[in-house]
This record gives C-alpha cells, structure tokens and sequence, in this order.
DNA sequence: CTGCCAAACTGGTCGGACCAGATCTCCGCG
DNA sequence: CGCGGAGATCTGGTCCGACCAGTTTGGCAG
C-alpha cells in the first residue's frame, strides 16, 4: 500500500470514510485547503485524490464545495470497495454482486452459445469438460469457470455486455470464493447443471444453457451465502447501503 | 460546451482522440509538457484532464508516460462518447447497447417481480397498464418504459444490479429514440408481451415477466436497427470497435 | 424578521520548481 | 558488428505561492 502515490492513498482514504457514512449525502465535504492541512500535503495533491472520487462517482466537485453523492449515481467500481470495507465482507453484498453476475453470465452464455463459432464452441467444450473432469480445487475451477465467463462474453460479439462483464470483474474471487481449506463443492451438486451446460452448447441452444448456467450458479451462490452468514453473525451492520 | 471548465472540455477531445483511434493501444499518449503547451495551457490542467482519463478507463497514467488502454477495459461510461462520436450513431453499437439493456431488464423483471411487495407492485402493474392505454408518443411510452425499468431494479432490492442500470443509463434515448417525426410503434406490435408481463406481475411469475420483457424489448430493438441501418448505410466505419 | 450586499471561502488555473523513476542514447567492450 | 551499460533526458508526482470567478455566508440596513 505504501508505494501508492499520495495522491491515491489519500482519495482511498476519504472514500473509505465516505463509503462508510461518514458523511450523509449531499453533505458538503471539507475544503481543499483544510484536508492539504490535515493530510500534510499541498492542495494540488488533494485536488487529485478528489478528481478520482469525482470520477468513481461517490463525490460531485463544485465551486462552493464538494459533495457527496448518493450511492446509486456512483461508478460499478464503488463495489469492490465496499466489499472491501468489511472483512468477511457484507454476506447481502456479496450475495447482490454474485446474483448479479450470475444473471450477466446467464445472458452471455444464452448469446454466446447462439453465435460462437465452431472453434469457439470447441473451446467453450473443452472448459465445461474440464470443469468436470479435473476439479482438484474450487480455486482451479473458479478459474475455469471465469475462462468460460469469458469465453461466451467474447463468442457473444458485444462490446457493452464486455464491459459490464469487465466492469464486474469486482475481485470478488478475493472475498467470496472458498478458500482451500474449506471442503471443495461436491461435484455431484454441479455435475447436473454442468452436463446440460455442455448439451445446450453441442446443441446451439442459448436458452438452455442460460438455465443451466443460472443452475449451477444459484446452487454456488448459496453455498457462499451460507458460509459468510456463519462467518459474519457478529458483524456490525452500517453503512450506506 | 463552452462553460465547461478547460479540463473537461480537453479531456473530452483527448478522449474522442483515443476513442476515434487515433492512438493504438498500448501506445504513448503526449507527454503533459507537450500537451499543456499545444493547448495553451498550464500543465496542472492537463493533468486534471489525464485523470479523467485514467478513470474513464481508457488510459493508464504512469511515470514515463501515459498509455492508451485496450478499449474492453475501459468503464462502462465510454459507450456513452462512443455512441456520440457519429450521428446516427453506429448501429452496431446501438444494437450491442440495447440488447445488453434488455437483457439486464429482463434480469430486473424477474427479480423484480418475484419480490415486489404489493406497494410495488401495484405501482408496476399501472406503469405496465398506462403503456397500454395512453400511448400517445414513442417518447412518452418510453418514459413510463424507463419508470417501470427503475420500479424492477427498485424493487429486486440489489444495489449491484442498481449500479449497473445507472451506468447503462446512457442517455441512449437521445441517440436511439425514434424522433416524433417518425411514426410510433403500433400498439398491436407490442400490446401481446405487455399483458403477458401484466399477467406475470400479478402472479408474481418472476420467469414469465422476464421472457415477456425479452419478447417485448426485441420488438423494439429490431425497429430501431432498421431505422439506423437505413439512416446510416452511407457513414464510414472505424474506431476502436 | 427580512432582504440584500459585501466579505470570506471554494474550486479552477497559472507559473515555476525539484524529485525519483522510466526511457532513451550513444559509446565502448567483446 | 552486436550488445550491454552508464549517463543524459524525459516523464509523471508533488510542492510553493498566487490570482480569478463563482458560492456561501455573515452582518448590516430596512
């Protein structure tokens, strides 16, 4: 953290404190001049930090003051951070980011399975495949499973739905996935969803292997959901969501 | 245009440099000193505006130059330049744009759906019935269309999928709306899905209003392309797509 | 108490300067 | 002729101090 530039570890840190509620929106944040004071730094140094809040949307710059910003009108970017904030992190936010993903890659295999070339759906075989053959851990397949995420998103030829995908790409792995001393997900719970992934891809049907995908992520999901709820029973709850 | 502030209005030529391709990616944009001198300004200004880019996603600043990012990692926000960089702008794009929006409304509508409580509910089925009965305008059918797309999001309760409507937004609509002068869209063409996705909120049917926002936004989408194809089957294609 | 004007404050821009790290150049060695 | 490395050069990061033009605020007059 310490070979960040000042500049960026200070606008981490006022968005940290506004993530956390620290100041309600529409509040007026303090000047320039008072924060190159507190933080021991020119104000140029500050105008920067809060360039990078203005543009991650959480902040609105004007003359007459900063302010802040709703939570809804902020940049997709603000999730990561949220997530962050807490640690294990927010159990509903994890469960809205995956739930989300979850629908984004249900679409992207629908669209992608119904354009991909032949060489594309070969590739696109051989992940699904691999994703049930050799499963040593959740690690290595998450991986797997992110290939295939890209794969359809790619086959799909749209740049938004890439961007979105990009946009999402939230290292949520750091935060939700199962680390490895935790019991891998048994292969009998995805090997249903995971087979009629392959078929629906063999057979070019889009909407089948949006279910199949939408399968085998609510069953994911839920296993997350229930670890971090165990994990997280003692954890405070705030913030602006 | 003109009561921008100079960084602003210097970011977005940069920015419509980059996104028009005339910097490859990976390539090294101007030096601040160099820019800063053929803009006539100071170099602090062209600073603010580098970090624009930087957030915008579409360059990466770094000691020993900035650098033009690939395009796919750039923020959600660059679809709304790029659509404004022709007029009519690309159809391709627009379609791209459109069915990744319909896409995540569908997402929205089922979960929307499904826990809605009845407050919401009720606001839905008006919104949904107003469409139906006073379609006076292609706009302002579309203004309840976007009110019942927020009253989905509101009600699924997730701030992810929230975020992405919001940087979705894109004020698509300017670019793609069909103008006054051109004839509506008959009701016959979309009345069907719309009392589907009436029936499918009343029976909390969260499957059905997504397949019957799909079939609804299809309709749509297909106009649209066809009249942009037509407007634009003389314009010149490049950029970065 | 209200309305309005001036003072204080805020962000935007400027000029100029120094640092540390990245990049480039060019010379000398193999 | 090719190659590696040292030094010159360039780049972004930060700082200082200053002025401008809008915003906000405080207090004075009505």
């Amino acid at each position: 953290m310490s070979s960040m530039t000042q500049d960026h570890s200070i606008a981490a840190t006022l968005r940290d404190d506004i993530l956390r509620g620290q100041y309600r929106r529409g509040e007026r944040l303090p000047s320039e001049r008072d924060l190159a004071e507190r933080f021991g730094v020119h104000r140029s140094t500050v105008r920067a930090a809060f360039k990078r809040l203005e543009q991650l949307g959480i902040a609105d710059i004007r003359q007459g003051g900063a302010r802040v910003n709703p939570i809804e009108e902020a940049s997709l970017d603000v999730i990561e951070h949220l997530l962050a904030l807490e640690s294990p992190p927010n159990p509903e936010l994890v469960d809205q980011t995956l739930e989300t993903l979850s629908g984004f890659l249900a679409m992207a295999a629908r669209l992608g399975t119904e354009r991909a070339d032949s060489a594309q759906r070969a590739a696109m075989l051989t992940l699904v495949t691999e994703m049930i053959e050799a499963p040593d851990t959740d690690t290595q397949r998450t991986e797997i499973f992110r290939a295939l995420g890209n794969a359809f998103v790619e086959a799909s030829g749209n740049l938004v739905l890439r961007l979105v995908q990009h946009g999402l790409r939230t290292r949520y792995s750091d935060y939700v996935l199962p680390d490895d001393r935790q019991e891998a997900v048994p292969l009998a719970v995805i090997e249903a969803p995971l087979l009629r992934l392959k078929e629906s891809i063999e057979s070019e049907d889009g909407t089948n292997a949006s279910e199949a995908l939408l399968e085998l992520t609510s069953t994911i999901r839920k296993r997350i959901r229930n670890r971090l709820v165990a994990e997280n029973n003692d954890a405070s709850r705030g913030g602006p969501l």
